[in-house]
RNA sequence: GGCUCCAUGGUCAAGCGGUCAAGACACCGCCCUUUCACGGCGGUAACCCGGGUUCGAUUCCCGGUGGAGUCACCA
């Protein structure tokens, strides 16, 4: 058989030949140790937790090392593609703080290795698919769907591996002439790798997150080229990656399975492998189980949550880090106020067992994230989130500037910063009760004080308040309706003796911090009728004497 | 089922042959305190099982078990 002849059958359109290419992308100028990585969605519409956990690796890798991070489009698979896709995948990562140098863009494409859409690489994998034939390394392979389910059934039945391999490879050997007549005849074809491995032969890689692995060659003659001439992952991968001068390929870890089918295609191009890190995917706890996150099953571990709950990009960030890389935690406490730039990410230290999302920890950090920024910045955040999910609570804010900063700045800064904020939803209902359209009374009042005590309470409260006290001589007139009414002014008074007091001074500022509030718990309570002002204090304490009655 | 990866408290995880087996989150208690939050102190809680190798295994090897991933003209 004349390879050459048959690959000229099959891509007499081709004209480039691999050196061409070779010539067109050469390897990149950077400095030593510059790493290139890369981000290859396909245009699905979803992206979740575990892609932007990749992307950071990523970029990281390739920030800290000078090297060049971009974005490939992958979207060979026409059947799943949505619409205006690219644009919210950009934007997502954009606004979680993941930017590229290279590649598909918002309003094009930038950058000396393109095309970035492997929709526009058709004639570069034709050629590599066409050099792979004329050297007898592939084929073209007529089998329908039909037949090869009935190779399947045959292999079940005997208990075999599964799939086109070795004998079961029948197209394999085709004449030239019954190649002709077949495409003649207008039949369907793929292109197949030719492959010469085995299972019982084991081959070794480094992998950057694992270390040694072993594993059986592949004997798949796997697909390279689908019958519409498109490649298949696999094809696009080795050919994109090495084209692109590609040094380290982050991908889940469910590419491992796959990774013999890779190694074999760059073996037979006879070009240099990419250090693969093979990452652990992002589990969910589902009842009793772990399971890998699922787009369809899990919407709420889309980006797109995050963004509605409004969590702050740089929380997700570090939450994702501190999963990412096990010192990264280690590395924040030495150092809180340093930029995530400092940071050393290593691929050696990310994890290699599954993990598990948790939302707590999620919480936890952005509390404290939260708390290291002033109040301006964190009024903007709430204004931009409240813009998009909550128009209403946008307007609320246009006119109260002032007044929001005062409110997020009660305890903020300082050595010991008050940490409840977590997220734009939950923080609009934290100070919700500032505005009388939002007030509900919430909590109960204390049970240690009678509903004639607490009209008491209120009433002289009322009488007495002055809005120019000091927070000192206002907790005193507190103290003082305290001991009037036969409650402890010292709460360890009350703990020591309790049959000689009602309650105590805790009980009798409940009471009005309820009525004030709505809640048993908040910040500082003069503080925040500082903030409302005299009228809306009043206004408060007027409504609270109907509620009770 | 074949192949592959993984296995330390509830969760995330240090650990690389000798440790009272770090730390963080969560949980509980105490202190601070007019509530809450913050902060401080303390506590409960772990090396999947069985064989080796070794003076000694959480650590190395083998075998189970368990979990995960993958077996497409999807990525």
């Amino acid at each position: 058989m004349d390879y050459n002849k048959l690959a000229n059958l099959l891509f007499p359109q081709i004209k480039k030949t691999p050196e061409d290419y070779e010539a067109i992308y050469p390897p990149r100028n950077l400095p030593e140790g510059a790493k290139v990585t890369r981000l290859g969605p396909s245009p699905t519409g979803f992206i979740h937790l575990g892609n932007l956990y990749g992307a950071f690796a990523d970029e990281r890798l390739a920030h800290q090392s000078n090297g060049v991070f971009f974005l490939r489009i992958e979207d060979t698979d026409d059947k799943r593609e949505v619409q205006g896709a690219v644009p919210m995948l950009i934007n997502a990562l954009h606004h979680f703080g993941v930017h590229f140098d290279e590649g598909a863009t918002i309003e094009g494409e930038t950058g000396n290795y393109g095309p970035y859409y492997q929709s526009k690489r058709g004639d570069i994998y034709q050629c590599f698919a066409k050099h792979l034939v004329s050297k007898g390394m592939a084929y073209p392979c007529f089998l329908t769907e039909e037949e090869i389910a009935e190779i399947r059934n045959e292999q079940e039945s005997k208990k075999l591996n599964p799939g086109i391999y070795g004998t079961w490879a029948n197209h394999r050997d085709l004449t030239f002439e019954e190649v002709v007549e077949r495409i003649s005849s207008g039949q369907p074809y793929v292109i197949r790798f030719r492959s010469n491995g085995s299972l019982e032969n084991h081959f070794t890689v480094i992998d950057g997150i694992r270390g040694e692995l072993t594993m059986p060659e592949n004997d798949q003659d796997v697909v390279i080229l689908k019958k519409t001439g498109i490649p298949t992952y696999h094809f696009a991968h080795v050919v994109d990656d090495h084209l692109m001068r590609t040094t380290h390929v982050i991908r889940g870890e469910e590419w491992l399975s796959s990774l013999p089918i890779h190694v074999a295609l760059f073996h037979a191009l006879e070009w240099p492998l990419p250090t693969y890190c093979h990452s652990t995917v992002l589990m969910k706890m589902d009842g009793e189980t772990k399971r890998k996150l699922s787009k369809r099953k899990d919407p709420e571990l889309s980006l797109e949550y995050y963004k509605q709950e409004g969590y702050h990009p740089y929380a997700v960030r570090e939450y994702l880090l501190t999963i990412l890389n096990s010192n990264f935690e280690e590395f924040r406490l030495a150092n809180p106020t340093a930029s995530i730039d400092e940071f050393e990410f290593t691929t050696d230290k990310m994890s290699n067992s599954g993990t598990l999302f948790d939302l707590d920890k999620l919480n936890d950090i952005s509390k404290e994230v939260l708390a290291k920024l002033s109040a301006e910045e964190i009024f903007f955040f709430l204004l931009q989130w409240a813009k998009v999910y909550q128009p209403g609570l946008a307007e609320l804010m246009a006119g109260k500037e002032e007044q929001m900063l005062r409110i997020l700045s009660i305890d903020r800064g300082g050595n010991k910063p008050r940490k409840d904020l977590i997220y734009c939803r939950q923080i609009f209902h934290f100070i919700s009760y500032f505005f009388d359209d939002h007030f509900m009374v919430e909590d109960d009042y204390p049970k240690e004080v009678s509903l004639k005590d607490t009209k008491e309470i209120l009433n002289r409260y009322i009488q007495v308040y002055d809005e120019a006290d000091n927070q000192e001589a206002w907790f005193e007139k507190i103290r003082t309706i305290t001991a009037d009414l036969g409650y402890a002014v010292k709460p360890k008074d009350f703990k020591k003796n309790p049959d000689q007091y009602k309650g105590h001074v805790g009980h009798v500022s409940n009471v009005i911090r309820l009525a004030i509030t709505g809640r048993t718990n908040s910040p500082d309570l003069w503080e925040i009728q500082q903030i409302m002002g005299l009228q809306q204090v009043r206004g408060r304490i007027a409504q609270a004497f109907q509620d009770i009655g």
